[in-house]
DNA sequence: AATCTTTATCGTAATATTGCAATCTGATTA
DNA sequence: TAATCAGATTGCAATATTACGATAAAGATT
């Protein structure tokens, strides 16, 4: 087996673990945290600032990009990559109401 | 290779990069949101709620409780589990922060 | 004690992920 | 036009994940 039994679960818990996977490795959240540090979507340089090789680095984006957490625009020769504000906002409302329902039923 | 790189990250990033992995799987997201529906972490009966085989449920209980998303008691004859709300506040924080961030730096 | 119930563990097959060297592509520059 | 540069893609090896049948362990029930 391997794979997952998606087609057994809603979609939106589908769509939630889709987007906790991507951030489910280091480097991606690393990527994520770097594109907020460099507050404009400048990029360009973000093999340089990963402990890793350039087709690794390029296969995180691209799962970061897949999952909608991130959007890469091309710039001439670069590419330039920007947070998906909408993704992140998505999971930012899903704990909060998760959290909020925990603060209510209190039970151990 | 196939063994992530932990040692080259802050232990901040990897440690929201675990918790999050923990919840890279429908089913995984399926178990919070019953353990969540049914207020109280009288428990016993996740098997029967999810679309999966008793094993592969019990292995999914030991990932979340590994990454400490969930916390078990043995209660007799059945395990009583529960969520454990400081993994799932931190989530809630690090994800309202970075939208808190992103609210500020809007650049495209 | 024998059996049932609940959950964990083992073993294994199928598939996915991680990482990188080598290579390719397409835009820029010399 | 050729050399260069930024990124993506390919191909591959190592490892991890997902799923489940079989089985084990341990308390509950008869």
């Amino acid at each position: 087996m391997g794979a997952t039994k998606t087609e057994h679960f809603t979609d939106k818990q589908n769509d939630i673990a889709t987007l906790a996977k991507a951030l489910g490795h280091p480097a991606r959240v690393a990527i994520i945290e770097y594109l907020m540090k460099v507050d404009s979507c400048i990029c360009g340089d973000i093999v340089n600032e990963l402990p890793l090789a350039q087709p690794t680095v390029s296969q995180h984006l691209k799962e970061l990009k897949n999952a909608g957490l991130i959007k890469g625009s091309i710039e001439g020769n670069t590419i330039c990559y920007c947070i998906d504000e909408k993704a992140l906002k998505k999971l930012q409302n899903y704990f909060a109401k998760v959290s909020d329902k925990l603060e209510k039923n209190k039970c151990c």
